[in-house]
Formats: C-alpha cells, structure tokens, sequence
DNA sequence: AGAGGTAGTGGGGAATTGTGGATAACTATG
DNA sequence: CATAGTTATCCACAATTCCCCACTACCTCT
C-alpha cells in the first residue's frame, strides 16, 4: 500500500528522487506513464502487466480503442532507479505533466502519482473546496 | 514490450535512427508497411507473421478488410538496420505518412509506430482533450 | 545537545547515442 | 561503356545519458 505525500525536486538532469520510504513497495521494475487530471503514474512493473494484458485484449480495428491504448503505451516508459534512488523523467512527459522544478509525489494505493506542485495544489483547494460544498449538501439532507 | 516516445530526424538520406532502447527487443529483422492513421508500423519479423496469419484468416468476401490486409501486405518492405542502428525508409512509405525531418518513433505493444511530428502532435491534441473518458476506460478495465 | 546515520540535491566525467557528411559499391539508363 | 542516381559502409562531431562521488539537511538515538 503506497500512501503518503511527498515534496521532491527535479534536478537540471530531470532527475527525480522517490521517497525512500516507497521504494522497496515499488520494486526495481517501474513503469512511468500519462496520468489523468496532467499528472503522471508510475507504476509497479506487475500492475503494469495487468493493464498491458487489458489493452491486449482490446480490438485494433477500432479508432478509439486504438487511440486509447496507442496513447497509454507510447506514453509509457520504463525507467530504473540510480544507485541512490532516483528515476529519469523523459522529456515528452515532463512536458506532459507540466512539470517545473519543485513536485508532489503522492502515494494512491497502488501507484504513485507525480504532480507539478502549483497543480497539485490548485487540484487540492478545488477538491477541498468540493469536500466544504459535500459538507453543506450533507447538511441539507440533514446528516 | 514496446513503448515510449521518441523524437527523431530523418536525414537527408531517408535515415531514420531506431531508439536505442528497443534495437535488441526489434531484432534484426525487421518488416515495415502502412499503418493506420496515416502512420507506419514496423514490425520484429515473429510479430509480423502472426499479424500476416490473422489476415489470411479474415474473409476475403467483405470489401474493407480485404482493402486492409491489402494495403497491409502490399505495402510491407524489409528493412535492416545499419550499424549504427539506422534503418532506411522506402520513398513510399515516406510519401504515404507524409514523413519530413521531425518524426515521432512511438512504441505500442508488439510494433513501433512512426509518424510525423505535426501529425503526431495533432493526434495527441485529440486525444488528450478525451481523457477523460480514459478515465472511465481505466475504470472499467480495474485500474 | 551531540553524534551517527539516512535521505535528498547537485555536479563532474566517461560512455553511449543521434546526426551529418564522405567515400565506395551498386543499379539503371541512354 | 559511361554517367547519373541510389544504396551501403565508414568516420567524426555533438549531445545526451549513465555512473560515480560529494555535500548538506534532517532524523534518531543515546
């Protein structure tokens, strides 16, 4: 169960540390890949598979389907830890996920999720805020 | 497993570099042919007879698929990588994606893809704005 | 509070990779 | 047979990536 949020840097190589805490959860085999809302995943090498068997199954002669896992798998990239822990982001998702110097690695169950640290935080005030307007719909309904 | 995005230039010489993180997954022989969306697929030679069998098995009675594996087979060319990892692309081929300098190398699954940068780029744009309902998609596949 | 250890950040240098060009071999055509 | 055009082989430069180490901040334990 990777859980936690953590503030982290990329260094002018586009290297990013994983927390320590998650790495030996996250294996040595680790997929990065497009996220929803611009943030990334990164994924355990056997969670990954089963998505990857997913896709397999799906049918190519369709255009959708076929831009879906089109998109999924070349925005996939396998990447390996240093000696001290951390990956390579390449360019095309850096760019993806709009991410600047300073991000937000945050741990969902079972994947983790990088984020740009100005989104991460705009993305918080708006759920937060959402949580504030669920309160009020709770009230009304009278819980 | 083939994935990632990759920026390369095709040189003066119709050259095209082959991302060095794949060379040993393509192997040395290789099958290019027309793809879909106006890109071109290239095939490890293993995954190229798989695909040429499930073509001979689709029905030859219905006038699109037969337009498909047509198009498939007709327009499939060997190719072998240079020593350092380059392959040459049939005028064509080049012609049929619409290939210039910028083109984009994406690895989906079992083939790589290579598309021209500009239409690359407008492929995304589509998709992406989707992503949303990638989010259902991922849902459903259990992710 | 001090010492030791761990973790995150930054940088230098070597090795690999991508790109462009030069020259040699081959093909087609008149 | 000669010439022009195309393809293959080789080399060189530039950029990127990879691997190693150093520094500092922070946490923990005593």
């Amino acid at each position: 169960m990777l859980i936690g949020e953590y503030k982290h840097t990329i260094d002018s190589k586009k290297r990013l540390a994983v927390p320590s805490r998650l790495r030996k959860e996250l294996g040595s085999k680790i997929v990065i890949t497009k996220g929803l809302d611009n943030c990334l995943f990164l994924f355990p090498s056997n969670q990954w598979s089963k998505l990857v068997e997913k896709l397999s199954e799906l049918p190519i002669g369709q255009r959708d389907t076929r831009g879906f896992s089109r998109m999924m798998l070349a925005g996939a990239s396998e990447v390996k830890l240093d000696r001290l822990g951390r990956i390579l982001i390449p360019d095309y998702l850096k760019q993806y996920a709009g991410l600047k110097k300073n991000t937000i690695i945050a741990g969902v169950h079972n994947r983790l999720e990088i984020w740009d640290e100005g989104k991460w935080n705009l993305f918080k005030e708006h759920t937060e805020k959402d949580i504030d307007n669920m309160a009020e719909r709770l009230g009304e309904l009278g819980i």
